[in-house]
DNA sequence: CCAAACTGTAACCATTATGGTTGCAGTAAG
DNA sequence: CTTACTGCAACCATAATGGTTACAGTTTGG
């Protein structure tokens, strides 16, 4: 399959905490909308934490809010905080020096897959936050306007 | 880390059809370059012939060649022949319905994703494997003249 | 005709990553 | 002092991966 979900989860927790940026959300309430359960929740938030896109509060009534404007957080910021490796894998193990392209392809493959991988962050990082709750408003208001 | 390294092995196997196309490669040849062992590498050049991208004989003196000019292959042909998923996984799960964020969030997340994953791909596809054998004669040859 | 050298596959194994879960200590608010 | 949170360690089941053995089928060379 390839990568984790762990971005798919962190953007969804981040437009979470932008949409309702007036208050706190606990890790239930955002794993009640990922149909998933609190402490992967807070797994995830804590990477972003650490990489300071979001605060946390411990005790009653604390939660999890956003460190940053919507506006200042990419979906390559989520990306970063949360995928630990390369997304193109090298090889398993060094190739053989006795061959003549054993010992020349990881250098040659290392520059491609990182350009190729940095093509694809620079995607993600023309996308934020702020433009995923601004789409998702969109459409919520397009389904109340046909509801009417 | 990431996906497998389906994707080095297999441009890996086709610079050295490329490199040595006078003559047939057996798995067993590539296995050695690879240090790894034949049967993984016929599993992935399995899936390059099933892609079009290279042949093999059966029996005696049998092996391995390209079925296209060295220049005709790209990385990205190579990658989508051996990669079965995206490389940016989505929700394990849907999310709930019931969340205005989670309705929206996995059709958002697709065209982001997809779109990021295009960029990538669309870089692999700039670099071929005859990119590789020249990148490769030109540091052997540098080489050869140091330690004239 | 037979042995050698290949491909083609199925089956299996160990390791690792992942998502999920339980349990519990720590903290803050009412 | 109870309630509602975070934080974190530990554990489990599942799946993917790389690796390996085994063996049937095919072709060539002697």
């Amino acid at each position: 399959m390839g990568l984790s979900s762990r971005s798919a989860v962190a953007i969804h927790a981040l437009t979470m905490l932008a949409r309702w940026d007036d208050r706190s959300l606990t890790s239930a309430e955002i794993a009640d909308s990922l149909a998933s359960n609190p402490v992967l929740v807070r797994r995830i938030l804590g990477s972003l934490r650490n990489a300071g896109l979001v605060l946390s509060t411990e005790g009653r009534g604390g939660g999890w809010s956003l460190a940053l404007k919507p506006r200042e957080i990419s979906l390559h910021d989520a990306y970063v905080a949360v995928e630990p490796g390369p997304v193109l894998s090298r090889h398993a193990h060094p190739p053989s020096d006795a061959c003549e392209v054993g010992r020349n392809m990881q250098a040659l493959l290392e520059v491609e897959f990182r350009e190729a991988e940095q093509a694809m962050e620079e995607r993600l990082g023309r996308t934020t936050i702020a433009d995923l709750v601004r789409r998702l408003l969109t459409v919520e208001r397009e389904l109340a306007g046909s509801n009417r």
